[in-house]
DNA sequence: TCAGCCTTGTACCGATCGGTCAACAATTGA
DNA sequence: TCAATTGTTGACCGATCGGTACAAGGCTGA
């Protein structure tokens, strides 16, 4: 938190990148919490004046994993929003951006869906805000099909939060040289998503079975003398 | 890893899943490394000889949590496996039974998708090897609903992966009390899947554009120095 | 009543945590 | 060439980590 405006040298600033690319590989395989300072030095081969005169602190450097990944998602959201497509074409497109940040940055993306809940006060309201802000850049996508007529009449929020699992869940196992590549993926998972919200007549709707306990009530573990306590989490 | 198999009383198991579950919501807010067994004492009210009595390592009790989410979900997959069901209605009656599940168990499915990376050696494998197996079961869903002629051509481990996303997703905001129920949550996804995966004739398809860097090489960050290490995690 | 087991709090363990610091090496610019 | 700046080391800090040892309290059946 200590002397955030100091400017630093082009060189400063590309060892300290190479520096969080390297660490969000190590909190990518062994968690934030379960990294220590010790461990990001050997990672990157330096002693801990010099990992510190980078970073800052370990939270500092969580911060810069995010800020990673989120500007370059945003940047995409961006691109998508101001492109001329129909809202049909426009979450295709938008499906592509978030899988190729998510494939060139599996890391980070990693350690950005994971460890969010480690950052505190001021740092995790500010990605609470920015995750928010791209989900309503999904929602207004949903909104603009429905007026145009392409999506028939799903719940936006609801719409925004399935396609945001389906894409994001791609972090578990989306991979640079993998079997699937981003562009035909993303082309898939498109073409299930909108045929799924088309308001094209289709007779694909199944009436809802009942099954199992599905409809009990549900029951909270029961706890015994639990106190409150607070991370950053939402 | 010491003593598996001693007997212990009833009472002496009605507590221990007390403090299991009072320490699954201790986990969900602050992670498994980020928490301390002196946290999970005052959580629980116990000192830390009653708290080891019950749990016997903090990994044993990550274990546990495991346990609950895995045995559950897996109990509502044999349900929908025996069921009469076409492949659509089991698809649906799939999704219903595990959005219940993260419905009852909110704690306990954040901490069983959060930490898994967290558990080492045998226990990481046990539960690789149980989710693969819960995988396939909606796998074995989707390759039914082809010969069935219900589902159209699209490929099975892909679109798998793509139900689980958009399912697994909920951990996040899905809760007890919450605006949205279960059944009708499940119901609308449901219906967005099938319908999207449906071999009935749909207008839907949307040409696919090649937006932004979205076809550019995947590069990955420099890494300096790097040496291996590894966790449990895939 | 009391032996014996179940349950518990607490003092304590060595190890490790995130982070600081003074000293020094390397680089830079004039 | 040399002072100033930039970059780096590793010892060191108090705090805290997960886990253990042990004595003592509580409960049970005879």
């Amino acid at each position: 938190m200590t002397e955030v405006n100091v400017r630093r040298s082009a060189k400063w600033e590309l060892r300290r990148q190479a520096i969080i690319d390297t660490s969000a590989h190590v909190f990518a395989q062994r968690g934030f919490h379960g990294t220590s300072t010790a461990e990001l030095c050997e990672a990157n081969q330096v002693g801990k004046g010099a990992l510190y005169y980078y970073i800052g602190s370990k939270e500092q450097l969580l911060v810069a994993i995010h800020d990673r990944v989120m500007d370059e998602v945003m940047v995409g959201a961006d691109r998508v929003a101001n492109s001329e497509g129909t809202p049909p074409e426009q979450l295709a497109q938008l499906g592509t951006e978030l899988l190729d940040v998510i494939h060139r940055y599996p890391d980070h993306v990693w350690v950005f869906l994971h460890e969010f809940p480690a950052l505190t006060g001021e740092n995790a309201e500010t990605f609470r805000r920015r995750r928010r802000d791209y989900e309503i850049r999904v929602e207004d996508i949903f909104e603009a099909g429905q007026r145009s007529g392409d999506f028939r009449d799903i719940d936006p929020p609801m719409a925004a939060k399935a396609w945001l699992g389906m894409h994001n869940y791609t972090y578990l196992w989306l991979r640079p040289g993998g079997r699937v590549g981003v562009p035909d993926l993303a082309a898939q998972y498109a073409d299930i998503f909108v045929r799924g919200i088309s308001a094209a007549p289709s007779t694909g709707a199944v009436a809802m079975p009942s099954p199992g306990t599905a409809s009990a009530p549900p029951v909270p573990p029961a706890r015994t003398g639990a106190k409150k306590r607070r991370q950053g989490a939402a």
